[in-house]
DNA sequence: CGTGAACTTGACCACTGTCAACTTAAGTGG
DNA sequence: CCACTTAAGTTGACAGTGGTCAAGTTCACG
Protein backbone atom coordinates (compact mmCIF):
# COMPACT_ATOMS: atom_id res chain seq x y z
CA UNK A 1 0.00 0.00 0.00
CA UNK A 2 2.54 2.27 1.17
CA UNK A 3 4.59 1.49 -1.86
CA UNK A 4 1.74 1.82 -4.08
CA UNK A 5 1.46 5.09 -2.73
CA UNK A 6 5.14 6.18 -3.62
CA UNK A 7 4.53 5.10 -7.17
CA UNK A 8 1.47 6.88 -7.68
CA UNK A 9 3.26 10.24 -6.66
CA UNK A 10 6.36 9.09 -8.76
CA UNK A 11 3.83 8.73 -11.78
CA UNK A 12 2.38 11.88 -11.62
CA UNK A 13 5.72 13.74 -10.97
CA UNK A 14 6.83 11.37 -14.55
CA UNK A 15 3.91 12.04 -16.41
CA UNK A 16 2.41 15.54 -15.26
CA UNK A 17 4.53 17.08 -14.44
CA UNK A 18 6.84 18.59 -17.26
CA UNK A 19 10.26 19.19 -16.37
CA UNK A 20 11.24 15.57 -15.24
CA UNK A 21 14.12 15.57 -17.60
CA UNK A 22 15.23 18.62 -17.64
CA UNK A 23 18.48 17.38 -15.85
CA UNK A 24 19.14 14.34 -18.11
CA UNK A 25 19.32 15.08 -21.29
CA UNK A 26 17.23 13.95 -23.81
CA UNK A 27 18.95 11.14 -25.76
CA UNK A 28 19.64 9.10 -22.42
CA UNK A 29 16.38 7.26 -22.64
CA UNK A 30 17.40 6.30 -26.60
CA UNK A 31 20.77 5.19 -25.25
CA UNK A 32 19.72 3.26 -22.67
CA UNK A 33 17.17 1.31 -25.16
CA UNK A 34 19.96 1.07 -28.01
CA UNK A 35 22.57 -0.49 -25.08
CA UNK A 36 20.33 -3.42 -23.92
CA UNK A 37 19.64 -4.21 -26.99
CA UNK A 38 22.31 -3.75 -28.82
CA UNK A 39 25.98 -3.05 -29.36
CA UNK A 40 27.10 0.60 -29.63
CA UNK A 41 30.70 1.57 -29.67
CA UNK A 42 32.58 4.05 -27.50
CA UNK A 43 32.59 6.55 -30.21
CA UNK A 44 28.82 5.53 -31.28
CA UNK A 45 27.80 6.73 -27.64
CA UNK A 46 30.17 9.56 -27.26
CA UNK A 47 28.08 10.80 -31.06
CA UNK A 48 24.67 10.49 -29.93
CA UNK A 49 25.79 11.74 -26.39
CA UNK A 50 26.54 15.04 -28.43
CA UNK A 51 23.08 15.13 -29.09
CA UNK A 52 21.77 15.92 -25.72
CA UNK A 53 21.09 19.55 -25.69
CA UNK A 54 18.59 18.90 -28.31
CA UNK A 55 15.60 21.15 -28.03
CA UNK A 56 12.56 19.43 -26.62
CA UNK A 57 9.26 20.07 -26.28
CA UNK A 58 5.94 19.11 -24.46
CA UNK A 59 2.89 17.83 -25.63
CA UNK A 60 -0.41 17.39 -24.42
CA UNK A 61 -1.95 14.45 -23.27
CA UNK A 62 -4.81 12.86 -25.74
CA UNK A 63 -3.79 15.35 -28.62
CA UNK A 64 -2.32 14.09 -31.91
CA UNK A 65 1.61 14.25 -32.85
CA UNK A 66 0.57 13.97 -36.27
CA UNK A 67 -2.29 12.22 -38.53
CA UNK A 68 -2.45 9.54 -41.45
CA UNK A 69 -1.55 11.42 -44.62
CA UNK A 70 0.80 14.10 -43.05
CA UNK A 71 4.42 14.77 -44.55
CA UNK A 72 6.64 14.70 -41.18
CA UNK A 73 9.50 17.38 -41.47
CA UNK A 74 11.28 16.51 -38.31
CA UNK A 75 12.23 13.24 -36.80
CA UNK A 76 10.54 12.82 -33.61
CA UNK A 77 12.15 11.10 -30.35
CA UNK A 78 10.00 10.22 -27.51
CA UNK A 79 12.20 10.77 -24.63
CA UNK A 80 9.16 10.61 -21.78
CA UNK A 81 5.68 9.48 -21.92
CA UNK A 82 3.48 7.05 -23.94
CA UNK A 83 2.43 7.54 -27.15
CA UNK A 84 0.45 4.90 -29.67
CA UNK A 85 0.04 4.80 -33.16
CA UNK A 86 -3.26 4.19 -34.26
CA UNK A 87 -5.67 3.56 -37.65
CA UNK A 88 -9.07 4.21 -38.18
CA UNK A 89 -11.71 2.62 -40.70
CA UNK A 90 -14.13 4.93 -42.81
CA UNK A 91 -16.70 4.12 -40.51
CA UNK A 92 -14.95 5.37 -37.34
CA UNK A 93 -13.31 2.30 -35.21
CA UNK A 94 -9.55 3.00 -34.03
CA UNK A 95 -7.37 0.40 -34.00
CA UNK A 96 -4.35 1.12 -31.64
CA UNK A 97 -1.05 -0.62 -34.23
CA UNK A 98 1.44 0.02 -31.56
CA UNK A 99 2.79 1.68 -28.44
CA UNK A 100 5.93 3.94 -28.62
CA UNK A 101 7.47 4.07 -25.34
CA UNK A 102 10.72 6.34 -24.29
CA UNK A 103 13.91 6.16 -27.02
CA UNK A 104 11.15 5.45 -29.82
CA UNK A 105 11.44 7.10 -32.71
CA UNK A 106 7.64 8.54 -33.93
CA UNK A 107 7.96 9.15 -37.48
CA UNK A 108 11.16 7.47 -38.84
CA UNK A 109 9.27 5.53 -41.59
CA UNK A 110 6.95 8.38 -42.30
CA UNK A 111 9.81 10.38 -43.35
CA UNK A 112 11.48 7.98 -45.61
CA UNK A 113 8.21 7.40 -47.26
CA UNK A 114 6.82 10.92 -47.47
CA UNK A 115 3.42 10.32 -45.98
CA UNK A 116 2.11 8.84 -42.39
CA UNK A 117 0.28 5.88 -43.23
CA UNK A 118 -1.04 6.10 -39.79
CA UNK A 119 -1.71 8.87 -36.82
CA UNK A 120 0.07 9.10 -33.50
CA UNK A 121 -2.10 9.91 -30.76
CA UNK A 122 -0.34 10.54 -27.12
CA UNK A 123 -1.56 8.79 -24.52
CA UNK A 124 0.03 10.84 -21.36
CA UNK A 125 2.21 14.53 -21.60
CA UNK A 126 5.19 13.72 -24.03
CA UNK A 127 8.18 15.02 -23.98
CA UNK A 128 9.61 15.30 -27.01
CA UNK A 129 12.90 15.81 -29.35
CA UNK A 130 12.82 17.15 -32.80
CA UNK A 131 16.18 16.15 -34.95
CA UNK A 132 16.88 17.37 -38.37
CA UNK A 133 16.86 14.76 -41.13
CA UNK A 134 19.89 15.75 -41.73
CA UNK A 135 21.60 16.04 -38.32
CA UNK A 136 20.88 12.13 -38.13
CA UNK A 137 21.87 11.48 -41.46
CA UNK A 138 25.14 12.67 -40.80
CA UNK A 139 25.41 10.37 -37.76
CA UNK A 140 24.22 7.43 -39.53
CA UNK A 141 26.73 8.03 -42.21
CA UNK A 142 30.08 8.61 -39.80
CA UNK A 143 28.50 6.23 -37.06
CA UNK A 144 27.26 3.21 -39.20
CA UNK A 145 26.71 0.96 -36.15
CA UNK A 146 24.02 3.54 -35.39
CA UNK A 147 22.48 3.75 -38.42
CA UNK A 148 22.38 -0.52 -37.73
CA UNK A 149 20.78 -0.13 -34.20
CA UNK A 150 18.33 2.18 -35.58
CA UNK A 151 16.96 -0.47 -38.28
CA UNK A 152 17.28 -3.24 -36.42
CA UNK A 153 14.85 -1.06 -33.95
CA UNK A 154 12.71 -0.76 -36.82
CA UNK A 155 12.83 -4.57 -37.22
CA UNK A 156 12.03 -4.95 -33.91
CA UNK A 157 9.14 -3.01 -34.07
CA UNK A 158 7.70 -4.86 -37.26
CA UNK A 159 8.45 -8.26 -34.98
CA UNK A 160 5.97 -6.75 -32.65
CA UNK A 161 3.39 -5.81 -35.22
CA UNK A 162 3.65 -9.96 -36.23
CA UNK A 163 2.96 -10.88 -32.52
CA UNK A 164 0.15 -8.80 -32.65
CA UNK A 165 -1.72 -9.65 -35.61
CA UNK A 166 -1.07 -13.43 -34.32
CA UNK A 167 -3.06 -12.19 -31.05
CA UNK A 168 -5.58 -10.81 -32.77
CA UNK A 169 -5.85 -13.43 -35.39
CA UNK A 170 -5.95 -16.25 -33.18
CA UNK A 171 -6.06 -15.68 -29.34
CA UNK A 172 -8.84 -15.23 -27.42
CA UNK A 173 -9.78 -12.34 -25.39
CA UNK A 174 -7.97 -13.58 -22.18
CA UNK A 175 -4.78 -14.39 -23.60
CA UNK A 176 -4.63 -11.49 -26.04
CA UNK A 177 -5.11 -9.28 -22.55
CA UNK A 178 -2.86 -10.86 -20.70
CA UNK A 179 0.09 -11.22 -23.84
CA UNK A 180 -0.76 -7.38 -24.11
CA UNK A 181 0.46 -6.66 -20.50
CA UNK A 182 3.27 -8.83 -20.25
CA UNK A 183 4.63 -7.75 -23.51
CA UNK A 184 4.39 -3.52 -22.50
CA UNK A 185 6.17 -4.88 -18.78
CA UNK A 186 8.28 -6.69 -20.57
CA UNK A 187 9.28 -3.52 -22.90
CA UNK A 188 9.15 -0.86 -19.87
CA UNK A 189 11.91 -2.70 -17.76
CA UNK A 190 14.13 -1.89 -20.55
CA UNK A 191 13.28 1.68 -20.03
CA UNK A 192 14.07 1.27 -15.98
CA UNK A 193 10.68 2.15 -15.10
CA UNK A 194 9.76 -1.17 -13.43
CA UNK A 195 9.78 -1.66 -9.69
CA UNK A 196 9.56 -5.12 -9.01
CA UNK A 197 6.16 -6.72 -10.25
CA UNK A 198 4.82 -3.16 -10.52
CA UNK A 199 4.60 -0.05 -13.06
CA UNK A 200 3.20 2.78 -13.76
CA UNK A 201 0.43 2.33 -16.57
CA UNK A 202 -1.45 5.05 -17.95
CA UNK A 203 -3.54 3.39 -20.18
CA UNK A 204 -7.41 3.06 -19.97
CA UNK A 205 -9.52 0.22 -20.65
CA UNK A 206 -10.67 1.86 -23.39
CA UNK A 207 -7.31 2.20 -24.81
CA UNK A 208 -5.80 -1.50 -23.69
CA UNK A 209 -9.76 -2.58 -25.99
CA UNK A 210 -8.59 -0.29 -29.02
CA UNK A 211 -5.17 -2.16 -29.16
CA UNK A 212 -6.75 -5.68 -28.24
CA UNK A 213 -9.97 -5.44 -30.79
CA UNK A 214 -12.40 -5.65 -28.04
CA UNK A 215 -14.95 -3.39 -26.90
CA UNK A 216 -14.12 -1.63 -23.26
CA UNK A 217 -16.90 -3.36 -21.71
CA UNK A 218 -15.19 -6.58 -22.54
CA UNK A 219 -11.97 -5.42 -21.67
CA UNK A 220 -12.94 -4.54 -18.10
CA UNK A 221 -14.70 -8.54 -17.46
CA UNK A 222 -11.20 -9.83 -18.46
CA UNK A 223 -9.23 -7.90 -16.40
CA UNK A 224 -12.04 -8.71 -13.80
CA UNK A 225 -11.04 -12.57 -14.00
CA UNK A 226 -7.51 -12.29 -13.83
CA UNK A 227 -7.76 -9.90 -10.89
CA UNK A 228 -9.64 -13.28 -9.35
CA UNK A 229 -6.83 -15.11 -10.19
CA UNK A 230 -4.07 -13.43 -8.93
CA UNK A 231 -2.01 -12.46 -12.52
CA UNK A 232 -2.98 -8.79 -12.46
CA UNK A 233 -3.75 -6.24 -10.78
CA UNK A 234 -4.86 -2.81 -12.72
CA UNK A 235 -5.84 0.06 -10.42
CA UNK A 236 -5.10 4.21 -10.87
CA UNK A 237 -2.95 3.74 -13.37
CA UNK A 238 -0.43 1.16 -11.79
CA UNK A 239 0.54 -2.18 -13.30
CA UNK A 240 1.25 -4.75 -11.18
CA UNK A 241 1.52 -8.60 -12.07
CA UNK A 242 2.09 -10.38 -9.14
CA UNK A 243 2.75 -13.59 -10.88
CA UNK A 244 4.37 -13.13 -14.16
CA UNK A 245 5.45 -16.18 -14.82
CA UNK A 246 1.69 -17.39 -14.61
CA UNK A 247 0.95 -14.68 -16.64
CA UNK A 248 3.30 -15.64 -19.68
CA UNK A 249 1.66 -19.06 -19.36
CA UNK A 250 -1.75 -19.00 -19.84
CA UNK A 251 -1.54 -16.01 -22.66
CA UNK A 252 1.32 -18.10 -24.22
CA UNK A 253 3.87 -15.60 -24.13
CA UNK A 254 7.26 -15.92 -25.53
CA UNK A 255 9.67 -13.55 -25.76
CA UNK A 256 11.49 -14.00 -28.93
CA UNK A 257 10.16 -11.56 -30.77
CA UNK A 258 11.13 -9.05 -28.62
CA UNK A 259 14.31 -9.61 -29.54
CA UNK A 260 16.08 -8.98 -26.40
CA UNK A 261 19.90 -9.58 -25.95
CA UNK A 262 20.14 -10.46 -29.66
CA UNK A 263 23.68 -9.99 -31.02
CA UNK A 264 23.46 -9.12 -34.97
CA UNK A 265 25.51 -10.73 -37.67
CA UNK A 266 28.59 -9.09 -37.39
CA UNK A 267 28.78 -8.01 -41.30
CA UNK A 268 25.74 -6.82 -41.25
CA UNK A 269 25.53 -3.77 -43.89
CA UNK A 270 23.31 -1.13 -42.60
CA UNK B 1 19.88 -28.15 -44.54
CA UNK B 2 21.66 -27.97 -48.38
CA UNK B 3 20.34 -31.34 -49.41
CA UNK B 4 18.06 -29.65 -51.71
CA UNK B 5 19.58 -30.06 -55.37
CA UNK B 6 19.83 -26.74 -57.60
CA UNK B 7 17.67 -26.32 -60.74
CA UNK B 8 18.39 -23.64 -62.88
CA UNK B 9 15.98 -23.28 -65.51
CA UNK B 10 13.00 -25.63 -64.25
CA UNK B 11 10.12 -23.61 -64.17
CA UNK B 12 7.48 -25.59 -62.80
CA UNK B 13 4.63 -27.15 -64.68
CA UNK B 14 1.94 -25.47 -62.13
CA UNK B 15 3.45 -21.98 -62.68
CA UNK B 16 2.59 -21.78 -66.39
CA UNK B 17 -0.63 -23.62 -65.84
CA UNK B 18 -1.44 -20.88 -63.43
CA UNK B 19 -0.51 -18.46 -66.14
CA UNK B 20 2.61 -16.89 -64.42
CA UNK B 21 4.80 -15.52 -66.79
CA UNK B 22 8.29 -16.81 -67.71
CA UNK B 23 10.96 -15.08 -66.16
CA UNK B 24 13.93 -13.70 -68.09
CA UNK B 25 16.43 -13.39 -65.41
CA UNK B 26 16.41 -13.99 -61.28
CA UNK B 27 16.62 -10.31 -60.95
CA UNK B 28 14.02 -8.61 -63.13
CA UNK B 29 10.92 -8.87 -60.44
CA UNK B 30 12.37 -7.40 -58.34
CA UNK B 31 13.91 -4.55 -60.72
CA UNK B 32 9.90 -4.33 -61.50
CA UNK B 33 8.97 -4.01 -58.51
CA UNK B 34 11.55 -1.45 -57.48
CA UNK B 35 10.64 0.44 -60.41
CA UNK B 36 6.91 1.06 -59.78
CA UNK B 37 7.61 2.51 -56.29
CA UNK B 38 10.76 4.30 -56.19
CA UNK B 39 13.57 5.91 -58.11
CA UNK B 40 15.93 3.85 -59.56
CA UNK B 41 18.77 5.64 -61.37
CA UNK B 42 20.18 3.83 -64.71
CA UNK B 43 23.44 3.62 -63.22
CA UNK B 44 21.35 1.56 -60.02
CA UNK B 45 19.16 -0.77 -62.28
CA UNK B 46 22.47 -1.49 -64.55
CA UNK B 47 23.83 -2.91 -61.60
CA UNK B 48 20.70 -4.79 -60.23
CA UNK B 49 20.80 -5.96 -63.86
CA UNK B 50 24.44 -8.00 -62.95
CA UNK B 51 22.94 -10.16 -60.54
CA UNK B 52 21.13 -11.71 -63.28
CA UNK B 53 22.57 -14.74 -63.66
CA UNK B 54 22.29 -15.56 -59.52
CA UNK B 55 21.56 -19.50 -58.98
CA UNK B 56 18.00 -19.84 -58.24
CA UNK B 57 16.48 -23.04 -56.76
CA UNK B 58 12.86 -24.24 -56.53
CA UNK B 59 11.07 -25.22 -53.33
CA UNK B 60 8.02 -27.51 -53.24
CA UNK B 61 5.13 -26.16 -52.51
CA UNK B 62 4.04 -26.30 -48.59
CA UNK B 63 7.23 -26.41 -47.95
CA UNK B 64 8.76 -23.89 -44.97
CA UNK B 65 11.68 -21.82 -46.15
CA UNK B 66 12.60 -20.80 -43.05
CA UNK B 67 10.91 -21.61 -39.69
CA UNK B 68 10.90 -19.50 -36.33
CA UNK B 69 13.74 -19.96 -34.25
CA UNK B 70 16.02 -20.27 -37.27
CA UNK B 71 19.63 -18.38 -38.41
CA UNK B 72 19.31 -17.33 -41.76
CA UNK B 73 22.87 -17.22 -44.01
CA UNK B 74 21.33 -16.42 -46.96
CA UNK B 75 19.15 -13.47 -48.22
CA UNK B 76 16.52 -15.01 -50.63
CA UNK B 77 14.65 -13.11 -53.34
CA UNK B 78 11.45 -14.91 -54.39
CA UNK B 79 11.92 -14.93 -58.23
CA UNK B 80 8.42 -16.77 -58.80
CA UNK B 81 5.61 -18.28 -56.90
CA UNK B 82 3.88 -17.18 -53.98
CA UNK B 83 5.26 -17.57 -50.10
CA UNK B 84 3.58 -16.31 -47.13
CA UNK B 85 5.11 -15.69 -43.37
CA UNK B 86 3.44 -17.36 -40.74
CA UNK B 87 3.49 -17.44 -36.99
CA UNK B 88 1.82 -20.13 -34.46
CA UNK B 89 0.14 -19.81 -30.52
CA UNK B 90 1.32 -22.53 -28.41
CA UNK B 91 -1.60 -24.66 -28.94
CA UNK B 92 -1.26 -24.80 -32.40
CA UNK B 93 -3.40 -22.15 -34.53
CA UNK B 94 -1.68 -20.39 -37.45
CA UNK B 95 -1.68 -17.06 -38.49
CA UNK B 96 -0.19 -15.81 -41.51
CA UNK B 97 1.07 -12.22 -41.69
CA UNK B 98 2.06 -11.83 -44.46
CA UNK B 99 2.32 -12.66 -48.17
CA UNK B 100 5.85 -12.56 -50.33
CA UNK B 101 5.16 -11.86 -53.74
CA UNK B 102 7.29 -12.49 -56.67
CA UNK B 103 10.23 -9.48 -56.32
CA UNK B 104 10.20 -9.78 -52.89
CA UNK B 105 12.84 -10.64 -50.14
CA UNK B 106 12.37 -13.69 -47.94
CA UNK B 107 14.58 -13.26 -44.63
CA UNK B 108 15.72 -9.62 -45.37
CA UNK B 109 14.57 -8.45 -41.45
CA UNK B 110 16.03 -12.28 -39.93
CA UNK B 111 19.65 -11.45 -41.54
CA UNK B 112 19.54 -8.06 -39.76
CA UNK B 113 18.47 -9.87 -36.59
CA UNK B 114 19.80 -12.59 -36.12
CA UNK B 115 17.04 -15.04 -35.61
CA UNK B 116 13.86 -15.57 -37.63
CA UNK B 117 10.76 -14.54 -35.63
CA UNK B 118 8.42 -16.37 -37.71
CA UNK B 119 8.27 -18.69 -40.46
CA UNK B 120 8.20 -18.73 -44.13
CA UNK B 121 5.72 -21.29 -46.00
CA UNK B 122 5.57 -22.04 -49.59
CA UNK B 123 1.95 -22.08 -50.68
CA UNK B 124 3.10 -22.70 -54.46
CA UNK B 125 6.49 -24.02 -55.94
CA UNK B 126 8.92 -21.52 -56.02
CA UNK B 127 11.70 -20.22 -57.68
CA UNK B 128 13.84 -18.47 -55.29
CA UNK B 129 17.94 -16.09 -55.65
CA UNK B 130 19.61 -17.21 -52.86
CA UNK B 131 22.03 -13.84 -52.34
CA UNK B 132 25.24 -14.07 -49.61
CA UNK B 133 24.77 -11.10 -47.67
CA UNK B 134 28.25 -9.64 -48.75
CA UNK B 135 26.86 -9.27 -52.77
CA UNK B 136 23.70 -7.15 -50.97
CA UNK B 137 26.36 -5.33 -48.83
CA UNK B 138 28.45 -4.05 -51.24
CA UNK B 139 26.02 -3.58 -53.61
CA UNK B 140 24.29 -0.99 -51.12
CA UNK B 141 27.31 0.45 -50.47
CA UNK B 142 28.10 1.23 -53.92
CA UNK B 143 24.01 2.23 -54.75
CA UNK B 144 22.87 4.39 -52.13
CA UNK B 145 19.34 4.19 -54.11
CA UNK B 146 19.12 0.97 -53.88
CA UNK B 147 19.82 0.69 -50.24
CA UNK B 148 17.09 3.30 -49.98
CA UNK B 149 14.78 1.37 -52.46
CA UNK B 150 14.86 -2.02 -50.52
CA UNK B 151 14.30 -0.18 -47.37
CA UNK B 152 11.27 1.66 -48.25
CA UNK B 153 10.17 -1.65 -49.14
CA UNK B 154 10.59 -2.89 -46.23
CA UNK B 155 8.65 -0.03 -44.66
CA UNK B 156 6.01 -1.03 -47.02
CA UNK B 157 5.71 -4.48 -45.62
CA UNK B 158 5.24 -2.83 -42.04
CA UNK B 159 2.83 -0.84 -43.54
CA UNK B 160 0.72 -3.41 -44.84
CA UNK B 161 1.19 -5.12 -41.20
CA UNK B 162 -0.35 -2.27 -39.75
CA UNK B 163 -2.86 -2.39 -42.00
CA UNK B 164 -4.00 -6.06 -41.13
CA UNK B 165 -4.17 -4.97 -37.68
CA UNK B 166 -6.96 -2.58 -38.65
CA UNK B 167 -8.24 -5.48 -40.52
CA UNK B 168 -8.04 -8.07 -37.64
CA UNK B 169 -8.67 -5.91 -34.97
CA UNK B 170 -11.81 -3.74 -36.23
CA UNK B 171 -13.46 -5.33 -39.57
CA UNK B 172 -16.28 -7.53 -40.22
CA UNK B 173 -15.57 -11.11 -41.56
CA UNK B 174 -16.79 -9.68 -44.74
CA UNK B 175 -14.94 -6.45 -44.55
CA UNK B 176 -11.47 -8.11 -43.86
CA UNK B 177 -11.92 -11.16 -46.60
CA UNK B 178 -13.39 -8.39 -49.24
CA UNK B 179 -9.83 -6.02 -48.48
CA UNK B 180 -7.53 -8.44 -48.32
CA UNK B 181 -8.76 -9.99 -51.67
CA UNK B 182 -8.37 -5.98 -53.35
CA UNK B 183 -4.82 -5.76 -51.89
CA UNK B 184 -3.57 -9.21 -53.26
CA UNK B 185 -5.05 -7.93 -56.37
CA UNK B 186 -3.44 -4.18 -56.51
CA UNK B 187 0.26 -5.37 -55.63
CA UNK B 188 -0.31 -8.47 -58.18
CA UNK B 189 -1.01 -5.45 -60.48
CA UNK B 190 3.25 -4.09 -59.72
CA UNK B 191 4.58 -8.12 -60.59
CA UNK B 192 2.28 -7.89 -63.78
CA UNK B 193 0.49 -11.00 -63.56
CA UNK B 194 -3.05 -9.56 -63.69
CA UNK B 195 -5.28 -9.82 -67.02
CA UNK B 196 -8.18 -7.01 -67.18
CA UNK B 197 -10.23 -8.02 -64.21
CA UNK B 198 -8.69 -11.44 -63.00
CA UNK B 199 -5.62 -13.23 -61.76
CA UNK B 200 -4.18 -16.62 -60.78
CA UNK B 201 -4.78 -16.78 -57.26
CA UNK B 202 -3.55 -19.91 -55.59
CA UNK B 203 -4.66 -19.57 -51.97
CA UNK B 204 -6.66 -21.82 -50.68
CA UNK B 205 -10.22 -20.99 -48.67
CA UNK B 206 -7.98 -22.45 -45.49
CA UNK B 207 -4.87 -20.05 -46.44
CA UNK B 208 -7.44 -17.07 -46.77
CA UNK B 209 -8.49 -18.19 -43.02
CA UNK B 210 -5.63 -18.42 -41.80
CA UNK B 211 -4.79 -14.68 -43.24
CA UNK B 212 -8.07 -12.90 -41.84
CA UNK B 213 -8.36 -14.88 -38.64
CA UNK B 214 -11.63 -16.96 -39.86
CA UNK B 215 -12.03 -20.25 -39.92
CA UNK B 216 -12.21 -21.69 -43.47
CA UNK B 217 -15.92 -22.65 -43.32
CA UNK B 218 -16.55 -18.43 -42.67
CA UNK B 219 -14.25 -17.76 -45.25
CA UNK B 220 -16.40 -19.79 -47.62
CA UNK B 221 -20.09 -18.51 -46.52
CA UNK B 222 -18.26 -15.63 -46.74
CA UNK B 223 -17.24 -15.76 -50.65
CA UNK B 224 -20.41 -16.79 -51.11
CA UNK B 225 -22.24 -13.76 -50.32
CA UNK B 226 -19.65 -11.66 -52.40
CA UNK B 227 -20.50 -14.29 -55.51
CA UNK B 228 -24.29 -13.67 -55.04
CA UNK B 229 -23.51 -9.91 -54.95
CA UNK B 230 -21.40 -10.13 -57.97
CA UNK B 231 -18.26 -8.77 -56.24
CA UNK B 232 -15.89 -11.96 -56.21
CA UNK B 233 -15.86 -15.07 -58.43
CA UNK B 234 -13.37 -17.40 -57.06
CA UNK B 235 -13.33 -20.79 -58.85
CA UNK B 236 -10.11 -23.23 -59.92
CA UNK B 237 -7.14 -21.19 -58.73
CA UNK B 238 -8.87 -17.53 -60.39
CA UNK B 239 -10.02 -14.76 -58.41
CA UNK B 240 -12.05 -12.18 -60.70
CA UNK B 241 -12.72 -8.95 -59.55
CA UNK B 242 -15.75 -8.10 -61.96
CA UNK B 243 -16.50 -4.62 -59.75
CA UNK B 244 -13.34 -4.14 -58.47
CA UNK B 245 -14.54 -0.42 -57.45
CA UNK B 246 -17.75 -1.82 -55.47
CA UNK B 247 -15.73 -4.02 -53.65
CA UNK B 248 -13.43 -1.65 -52.20
CA UNK B 249 -16.05 0.29 -51.18
CA UNK B 250 -17.79 -2.44 -49.12
CA UNK B 251 -14.12 -2.88 -47.63
CA UNK B 252 -13.32 0.19 -46.90
CA UNK B 253 -10.17 -0.27 -48.75
CA UNK B 254 -8.08 3.56 -49.32
CA UNK B 255 -4.95 2.03 -51.35
CA UNK B 256 -2.42 4.58 -49.16
CA UNK B 257 -1.04 2.11 -47.17
CA UNK B 258 0.42 0.37 -49.73
CA UNK B 259 2.53 3.82 -50.82
CA UNK B 260 2.71 3.14 -54.50
CA UNK B 261 3.87 5.60 -56.57
CA UNK B 262 5.08 7.83 -53.92
CA UNK B 263 8.68 9.85 -53.80
CA UNK B 264 10.76 9.78 -50.62
CA UNK B 265 12.40 13.04 -49.61
CA UNK B 266 15.39 13.52 -51.92
CA UNK B 267 17.52 14.22 -49.06
CA UNK B 268 16.71 10.49 -47.72
CA UNK B 269 19.24 8.72 -45.63
CA UNK B 270 20.24 5.36 -46.45
C1' DC C 1 -18.78 19.67 -3.51
C1' DG C 2 -19.77 19.29 -8.43
C1' DT C 3 -18.66 17.59 -12.89
C1' DG C 4 -17.10 14.54 -16.36
C1' DA C 5 -14.29 10.77 -17.53
C1' DA C 6 -13.38 6.23 -16.46
C1' DC C 7 -14.85 2.10 -14.60
C1' DT C 8 -18.35 -1.68 -13.49
C1' DT C 9 -22.09 -4.71 -14.03
C1' DG C 10 -26.23 -7.10 -15.99
C1' DA C 11 -29.30 -8.53 -19.69
C1' DC C 12 -29.52 -9.75 -24.19
C1' DC C 13 -28.02 -11.33 -28.69
C1' DA C 14 -25.34 -11.77 -33.06
C1' DC C 15 -21.36 -12.80 -35.48
C1' DT C 16 -18.46 -16.30 -36.08
C1' DG C 17 -16.68 -20.90 -34.51
C1' DT C 18 -17.43 -25.92 -34.01
C1' DC C 19 -18.83 -30.23 -35.57
C1' DA C 20 -20.19 -33.21 -38.93
C1' DA C 21 -21.64 -34.90 -43.26
C1' DC C 22 -21.40 -34.54 -47.93
C1' DT C 23 -19.85 -33.02 -52.78
C1' DT C 24 -16.49 -31.84 -56.05
C1' DA C 25 -11.97 -31.60 -58.05
C1' DA C 26 -7.51 -33.34 -59.00
C1' DG C 27 -4.14 -36.60 -58.98
C1' DT C 28 -2.52 -41.80 -58.98
C1' DG C 29 -1.95 -46.36 -60.18
C1' DG C 30 -3.92 -50.45 -62.27
C1' DC D 1 -9.81 -45.19 -69.10
C1' DC D 2 -11.54 -46.07 -64.65
C1' DA D 3 -11.47 -46.91 -59.72
C1' DC D 4 -9.38 -45.18 -55.84
C1' DT D 5 -7.51 -41.64 -52.79
C1' DT D 6 -6.96 -37.32 -50.86
C1' DA D 7 -7.35 -32.39 -50.57
C1' DA D 8 -10.43 -28.76 -51.09
C1' DG D 9 -14.83 -26.90 -51.08
C1' DT D 10 -19.89 -26.69 -49.41
C1' DT D 11 -23.68 -26.73 -46.39
C1' DG D 12 -26.62 -27.18 -42.10
C1' DA D 13 -27.39 -27.31 -37.10
C1' DC D 14 -25.94 -25.62 -33.04
C1' DA D 15 -23.12 -23.13 -29.57
C1' DG D 16 -20.21 -19.63 -27.45
C1' DT D 17 -17.19 -15.78 -27.33
C1' DG D 18 -17.48 -11.32 -27.25
C1' DG D 19 -20.49 -7.12 -28.79
C1' DT D 20 -24.36 -3.91 -27.71
C1' DC D 21 -27.11 -1.26 -24.81
C1' DA D 22 -28.09 0.76 -20.69
C1' DA D 23 -27.78 1.94 -15.96
C1' DG D 24 -25.18 2.53 -12.46
C1' DT D 25 -20.66 3.68 -9.40
C1' DT D 26 -16.17 5.50 -8.51
C1' DC D 27 -12.50 8.61 -9.16
C1' DA D 28 -9.79 12.79 -10.34
C1' DC D 29 -9.73 17.36 -10.35
C1' DG D 30 -11.41 22.11 -10.36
Amino acid sequence: MMILTWVRLAVSRRCYASGWSQPQSVIMPLIRRLDTCFDLSQADRAALERLAGFPARDIEPRRDLAREGDTPHHIRLLVDGWACRYKTTPDGHRQIVGFILPGDFCDFSGHLLSRMDHSIGAITRLRVAQIAPETLDALVVDHPGIGRALWRRELVSASIQREWLLSLGQRSAYERLGHLLVELFCRLRTTGVVNHDHCAFPLTQNDLADATGLTSVHVNRTLREFRLQGLVELDRRILRLPDLDGLMKVSGFNSAYLHVDEEGPVDAYV
